[in-house]
RNA sequence: GCGCCUGUAGCUCAGUUGGAUAGAGUACCAGUUUCCGAAACUGGGGGUCACAGGUUCGAUUCCUGUCAGGCGCACCA
């Protein structure tokens, strides 16, 4: 609908610069807008107010020239011309109805669109580090990444969803490290954990497991262990160096085979529970790509190779050093260090280079707030292997910050103190919780209060969306017990009936629907959508209230029934899109 | 100190890419059910859009500065 104004009004503005009714200028984008106000019709026009400048001439009287050269139009039925220069147009009854056939028609596919044409797009996001379970700062990037990947689905992509799996670098060798010494532990040694070990429960039940499996062949005495090492922090040490040398016993004390059953016993173990929350919370992924495996297959290697041709690599104090400040970044970055182990910057950049090489139009990587100062070195890496920067999109989600109550809550991997994302499903629901995370846009700082969420979750906006779909439900389920039936067709028949004022908002909000979805994926703002939904249920529950459905005048009752079943196909669609079921009753 | 993000009703947040009288939820107050589900609806109060300049027909939106908050500035991941 507004392309076909858009197009109307070019030509015309076209013909009048022909006739030189207007003078030779630019036209710059014409922009159709909704209105707010039903005063000023379905749609609005700036065109006049932006020409002014250009054409020397008052906005009105440009608008008074458009108006009067538009062509007879079937759809709208009035123009007018309004406050400063604006043009507003109100559609004709007929083509403000026919959005209810375009609905039922096209059922759980209204919407759609092909605006992405088939282009490919990545979208990684999560990519928790596998060293503890997901609390709910990852639940955020969970529900944002999957309500962005279906959206662009929506609209067309060809989307790969894909979770960077961090199996490889110093913190899993301490969380095998943690395991191991759990394991120690439960065997009957005598030790002091250290302070910068993982300490939570879930290392417990590894350790548990690893002994179920090997039994006590893993067992060495702590006395060996903990001989000869930098003191923990409590005991006026370092902390980094107490657990690093301890990683060090792990692995030489185990030897490289038994090293690597602890090690894959942590990472399965987490890996396997992250995975099933993440499948209950409906979030689901095409791949999950492992860093390990860049390394092992030589992919970082290549990458490393790959800069050192371009010549973008030199080596100062023992280390390879990426010049990215040639490429805007601060300052340049370390890629191999002095000990030759490379960086996970290295690692990242050969993941990019990969993901660029399998061929992806559009790579998008969601992360937390927290690594944006990363983002100058990631596309200056790509920049300097002469890759297209514009490909890689990166996305920011900003922490919730977490409240219990008024109380701020810290959160800690390490520590073991945080919120599941397991817990927060259980407590609140998955609907609920998703619909929570999509409520805001992504790179707003968000309070997240789990006493709220928790306590009033029948207060939670995604039941009123819900509610409403169960409503249309519940009058169809009445519709049969009074053994009457809903006839589409004399439905569709009968729409202009639908003369209500809160009949025409409707009418109005589900052709809406569409546009809605095209920006939220164009822009990644999943919230749009959820405010639309919102905004839809407010409609229909005002209607419901105002009016009876299932009314003696046959004819109308049916017009209505039709209305309110084209009002529940586009909730089941919205809240599918979000991840949200659709429940007939509550 | 430098960089990124943010500042809108008591609280949590929207604001259609610069448009018309700035909106929801929540909280508070007052109402609505012999009627398809009251998890709903109707009405009411509540604002210097952090502050000060600038750009133009027009600014909550764009630019500059100030103030306040969050995050980041590793041979960690």
């Amino acid at each position: 609908m507004k392309d076909q104004l858009r197009q109307i009004i070019e030509t015309v503005l076209t013909d009048l610069i022909a006739q030189n009714s207007l003078p030779e200028m630019a036209l710059p984008k014409i922009q159709i807008d909704r209105t707010k106000d039903k005063l000023h019709g379905d749609f609005a026009c700036n065109i006049a107010m932006m020409l002014a400048r250009s054409a020397k001439m008052n906005p009105r009287q440009i608008a008074t020239l458009l108006v009067e050269a538009l062509p007879e139009t079937d759809f709208i039925t009035r123009v007018d011309i309004a406050g400063p220069g604006f043009i507003n147009f109100t559609l004709s009854a007929d083509t403000a109805q026919q959005i209810v056939k375009t609905i039922l028609a096209e059922g759980d596919q209204f919407g759609r669109s092909d605006l992405g044409s088939g282009q490919s797009v990545q979208v990684e996001f999560v990519s928790a580090n596998p060293t503890g379970p997901l609390h709910v700062g990852h639940g955020r990037g969970a529900a944002f990444g999957s309500a962005v990947s279906s959206l662009l689905k929506t609209v067309g992509f060809d989307v790969h969803r894909e979770y960077y799996v961090n199996d490889a670098g110093r913190q899993m060798d301490i969380l095998a490290t943690s395991v191991w010494l759990r394991y120690l532990q439960a065997c009957g040694e005598e030790l002091v954990f250290p302070s910068n070990g993982y300490k939570g429960d879930y290392v417990l039940t590894i350790a548990d497991g690893l002994k179920q499996e090997y039994g006590l062949s893993l067992v060495k005495p702590a006395t060996v262990v903990f001989d000869d090492l930098v003191a923990d922090e409590p005991d006026g040490g370092d902390k980094e160096q107490h657990i690093d040398g301890l990683i060090l016993k792990a692995q030489t004390l185990l030897g490289d085979q038994a090293y690597r059953s602890v090690f894959d016993a942590g990472l399965n173990g987490i890996l396997s529970d992250i995975r099933r929350d993440l499948a209950d919370f409906g979030t689901n992924y095409d791949e999950w790509f492992s860093e390990r495996s860049l390394m092992e297959t030589g992919v970082v290697d290549k990458a490393i190779d790959a800069l050192k041709e371009a010549e973008m690599l030199y080596q100062k104090e023992g280390a390879w050093w990426f010049k990215s400040t040639e490429f805007g970044d601060e300052k340049d970055r370390v890629v191999v260090r002095d000990n030759g182990q490379t960086t996970y910057f290295a690692s990242d950049i050969a993941y990019h280079l990969n993901k660029y090489q399998r061929g992806f139009d559009t790579v998008i990587d969601i992360w937390g707030s927290d690594h944006h100062g990363y983002i100058p070195r990631v596309k200056a890496s790509l920049a300097a292997m002469g890759e297209n920067v514009e490909r890689l999109k990166v996305l920011l989600v900003q922490f919730a910050v977490l409240y219990r109550g008024s109380e701020k809550m810290s959160m800690s991997t390490r520590s073991g103190q945080f919120v599941t994302l397991r817990e927060l499903r259980e407590e609140v629901g998955k609907d609920a919780a998703r619909f929570f995370y999509v409520l805001r846009g992504a790179d707003q700082h968000m309070d997240f209060d789990l006493e709220l969420a928790k306590s009033q979750s029948n207060d939670n906006p995604v039941y009123y969306v819900q509610y409403a779909h169960a409503r249309v439900c519940s009058v169809f389920r009445q519709l049969s017990e009074r053994s009457l039936a809903w006839d589409k067709t004399e439905g569709e028949n009968q729409l202009p009936r639908l003369t209500e004022d809160h009949e025409q908002a409707l009418l109005s909000m589900l052709s809406r629907y569409p546009e809605v979805i095209n920006s939220s994926a164009m822009n990644y703002t999943p919230h749009l959508l959820a405010h639309y939904l919102m905004d839809l249920a407010r409609d229909f529950h005002t209607y419901y209230n105002a009016h009876q459905f299932i009314v003696d005048d046959v004819p109308l009752s049916q017009a209505r029934l039709t209305l309110i079943t084209a009002v529940k196909q586009v909730i089941t669609n919205g809240l599918s899109v979000l991840g949200v079921s659709s429940p007939e009753t509550m």
